[in-house]
DNA sequence: ACAAAAGTGTTGTCTTTACACCCATGG
DNA sequence: CCATGGGTGTAAAGACAACACTTTTGT
């Protein structure tokens, strides 16, 4: 959506496309430089920063919308991607929103009781991706993206730092359940990068060779018979995950403390 | 809402006070006779047994409208309720409803395009519930109840079955990690009582020394000086359950195995 | 040769599991 | 006094946590 007769085709009919009251707005997780990054969009007139979102079509099912946005906002299908928690409770979520500011914001015409504008509940979603992967799109309704570290996010619009503490919860917790950090790599990767990503998720120091041990002992990895050079330093070994063995961790839950 | 009245009101103008596209559907959990059982309404019309169900006001925060119809339907405020899920991929929750059906089966007057009928998805709440205080309430559209052995439950109506199943799997889970299990008994209970309880949710045999000891050891559990009295057998102990040691457990997460 | 990062085993401690007999109660 | 269910401890096995030195690589 990005010329202005497409947004206001959206503003005026869009409810007949679309359910109203429910967004779904995805806390998509990168891994960079050994940082644990989001991705913000820099909403245009808002002069500030949130998640992406999106609508659900009236005849989409629920998890195929939320592939959907991903798709258009990062290009990526087929990626880790869970419910997590459906908001409806911070006084934003209670209110409707002004047509007014909308006006403003981004000069189009709307009457005030146009339906974007009632309250609606946000289903959380939560993305694991492959950081160097994603090729973000931005639209009409967003002049800018970052990812920005889990540490540092800014204050964000409407509930959304509520949203992205809940998703940083629900992964932490997660992680000590199921193999999912393994979605924030690339398919060759090496025990201390591993390692690393993990340190980051939690937060915390992890034993080194414990960590492997664990890994190992799981079957989630295999060894690699290549190595990645890596400048004036020993090569580590290259790892793939094993896929059998991660489905059925995540089905069945783990219990490790890694 | 009983009377005919207020139902004709509820079907013409329900979507001023209510938020359409969106229901809540607890599954409510209780315990009784060493059984972990669900209560079913059998709608009036359908001919069939379903969860229990409603909108959410439009200025009433999520969570307190989950309680709120929960409240109306069993009695008991301030009890365990948890969101698991928001179901809106099954063929059921794409389509519009059927007004035709509607007319058929409650002699209400209705528009095609009455909002009732439309898509909703709906957001899956559970709750654990003490048994014995429960005191349920029917209305003009559920015309009976039954507390159904999760065990046994029969083809319900809607994507019910769906939801059923995986609250039942999330609390099964979720009760390795967190003590929700206290919530299903009185504020006190004998030893035996929660070793069953919890053989039952999770349905397998547990080891009754080891059970015991993990309980008192985590710190969650204080005997009692009381006992009670069983018939020709030997008393078992009072216990209530510690409230701290509970609250502290809910947020950090626990791994036990029982 | 040096600096930087990777790789690799062992031991002590704690947690978990397996297992059986005596005790209390009411009829 | 008998039938039924409640209460209780110990030992072996397994999992976890703590810990440091050698190897590889590029410059």
């Amino acid at each position: 959506m990005n010329s202005e007769e497409e947004v206001a085709e959206f503003v005026k009919n869009g409810h007949r496309q679309y359910l109203p009251h429910v967004t779904i707005d995805p806390v998509i997780f990168g891994y960079h430089n050994q940082q644990l990054r989001i991705l913000l969009l820099k909403w245009k007139g808002q002069n500030g920063w949130g998640l992406p979102g999106g609508f659900i079509q009236r005849r989409e099912p629920l998890s195929q919308a939320a592939h959907r946005i991903l798709q258009e906002r990062t290009g990526l299908g087929n990626l880790f991607l869970q419910q997590f928690h459906v908001f409806g409770d911070s006084p934003y979520r209670l209110q409707e929103r002004s047509a007014h500011e909308f006006r403003e914001n981004y000069g189009i015409a709307v009457d005030d009781d146009n339906w974007l504008f009632e309250r609606t509940l946000s289903i959380g979603y939560f993305a694991l991706v492959d950081y160097s992967k994603v090729s973000v799109t931005t639209d009409f309704f967003t002049e800018d993206y970052q990812w920005q570290d889990v540490n540092d996010i800014p204050t964000l619009l409407f509930d959304h730092n509520e949203a992205v503490a809940k998703a940083l919860t629900t992964l932490r917790l997660q992680i000590y359940h199921q193999p999912i950090g393994f979605n924030l790599l690339p398919e060759k990767f090496t025990l201390p990068e591993m390692h690393t990503l993990y340190e980051t998720i939690l937060g915390k120091v992890l034993d080194q060779r414990n960590f492997a041990k664990k890994l190992v002992s799981l079957g989630l990895i295999t060894k690699l018979a290549e190595q990645r050079a890596i400048g004036p330093h020993r090569s580590p070994y290259l790892y793939q995950f094993n896929k059998e063995t991660y489905e059925e961790a995540l089905k069945q839950g783990i219990v490790h403390t890694y």
